[in-house]
DNA sequence: TTGAAAGCGCTAACAG
DNA sequence: CTGTTAGCGCTTTCAA
């Protein structure tokens, strides 16, 4: 431990392997290659000239020694930060308990990899703004994916974190957006259900906060009016019970419904098994469509549209890495998946 | 920006208060406070002396300031790392598109977050040991959290991580594990099926390199053996689409089969959908179970055992984060959760 | 109890 | 093209 051995190169200069213990640090290779760190330093991190010969000398040290930058000092002087942030708005700890979420968190680890920069993963209480503030003012901090967040949490972002954030959901004049075309994926769901004979179209919408939910329901509530047909809204939460609860609303309140559009497969699902508890038949007497394309959607027949999250949350933390200018807003399609429910 | 407001404390020293950009530094408290940057450090840090009036002061001006610590800097100094490090083992990169996978490193994310620390996501081939030595050699990395791992790589686990390292699977010597009991979720479910009457039970195993299916196995061995039966064997790989085809050799192996054990849930899934396909009813000619209880299998009715797989993640991210001594191995248990298929 | 000073490992001007 | 020189922001001896 900690054990080197002396050797000598074949120009007779000393050098220092080490065998075990102590990682090598720039210096090592530096003295190992004969140059100067500085010199090491432009080769390793492939900024600034060096002449072949000393490239070449610093790659074998380096290789040699089993040389790995020591990511922490490098942010320290480059001022980059170490860590991204994905920051979770909601009204409750527990929106972490989603495999949206983790799937976004994993993906941008994979993406943050490469470039030696961890991630983390924080809620953001929709009445605490502070915390943001808090958050991103730790200049480890190199970057920030919002998830689900409103106006009001994007206005806080801060300077220092223009260019090296991006917004999962809606975006603001400094913050780029990725997203889902919510309104694309349920309008051409809205189509079939209209295109299948149904007329009397109820939706469980998402929480009033959450914009991107709200372009689902902007998109019904248009292809209703263009078709001379009124909406039927409840509100929803993205969760099965309250979806659930809505189905029996929605029948409550106007019997004769036809179709039910929920704002996420969960929703549907929770529609689904109410009405099936109410010996209401899917999709014979009423047909149901969900959206996000889960893994449960495909095993219980369910009608809804895709939603690649790996692929958006994969394009959000590269945008946030790659330091180039971004589009203001970045929309992944959303396809219709016909099923059995609708 | 980086505007700055000079004003002067009740003491008449001056003090500088940034009111945007630049975040501030120790310094900036430091002086804010009229203290040395050490004293405003051991302070902060919550490590060594300082009298009641200074702590106070710091306190304070930290508040004021909105100080936040670089964790980068102080990872520099202290050495510690700034992030952890999930390294999946398997054959394929493909092992990282896997929900298990996202929880873990999710979880990890959340206990990882409070103290500072990101999450990076690697798969570890199983044919490339270089590769483990290459990433622990980065003084930056924090801990690591092996998922899936094999002796050969236990051992590759460097001293420098010595006490920092978890293994989420088998461990050894050096490295602590946190695992599920698999034998015996899967034992409970063997007996389950031989309570209800079953005697020619199969069994869809898991990759052979894989030492945490193979207590499934050997739970599955043993039990059949003490009940004087024969084991009826095939290799999966934990896909749905290796359980169809295990399913098809098993029937065609052992024709009188009425019960399989599947290594995972989605290897059962396959096997039932393959059995359904060939018209063997399930369970009344032949009994499945699975493992991990997915949201996917209470849908499908799947009779499975439990694998609080995101209680295991945080249990191996804070042994990592906490250096105290922890013990050789933690099981969590799994229980049986009986639905239909069997 | 406190401050001065010396780095942690690396990058980035700036002269040679 | 290369080496010298300053730090990045923080912790930590060591004296005072």
């Amino acid at each position: 431990m900690g054990a080197r051995t002396i050797g000598r190169m074949s120009g007779n200069r000393e050098y220092i392997m080490i065998t075990a213990g102590r990682p090598a640090t720039l210096d090592d290779v530096a003295r190992a290659a004969g140059v100067s760190r500085s010199t090491a330093s432009r080769v390793i991190a492939g900024t600034g000239f060096a002449s072949p010969v000393a490239r070449e000398r610093v790659r074998t040290a380096a290789d040699r020694l089993g040389y790995v930058p020591n990511t922490a000092a490098r942010a320290l002087v480059r001022g980059g930060g170490v860590r991204l942030l994905v920051a979770v708005a909601g009204t409750s700890p527990a929106v972490l308990d989603d495999s949206y979420v983790d799937q976004v968190v994993s993906a941008a680890a994979r993406v943050c990899a490469p470039h030696g920069l961890g991630v983390t993963v924080q809620w953001l209480p929709l009445d605490a703004p502070g915390l943001l503030t808090r958050l991103t003012a730790d200049r480890a901090v190199a970057g920030l994916v919002l998830v689900n967040t409103t106006s009001a949490l994007l206005d806080l972002v801060p300077l220092r974190l223009r260019g090296r954030a991006v917004s999962i959901g809606i975006g603001s004049a400094t913050v780029p957006s990725v997203d889902i075309d919510n309104a694309g994926g349920t309008g051409s769901l809205v189509r079939h259900l209209y295109a299948g004979g149904r007329r009397r179209i109820a939706m469980v919408t998402g929480p009033r906060w959450l914009a991107c939910a709200d372009r689902s329901v902007q998109a019904y509530r248009r292809l209703l009016g263009d078709a001379g047909l009124p909406t039927r809204e409840v509100v929803g939460d993205f969760s099965a019970a309250r979806g659930r609860a809505a189905a029996r609303e929605v029948l409550r309140r106007w019997p004769d419904t036809d179709a039910i559009v929920g704002i996420s497969d969960a929703t549907a699902l929770g529609v689904i098994s109410q009405l099936r508890a109410d010996s209401v038949r899917v999709p014979d007497d009423v047909a149901v469509t969900g959206f996000d394309d889960i893994p449960l959607a495909s095993a219980t027949a369910l009608t809804t549209a895709s939603h690649p999250v790996r692929r958006i949350a994969t394009a959000a933390a590269t945008m946030v890495l790659e330091q180039r200018p971004k589009p203001d807003r970045t929309l992944f399609p959303s396809a219709p998946v016909l099923r059995e429910s609708a």
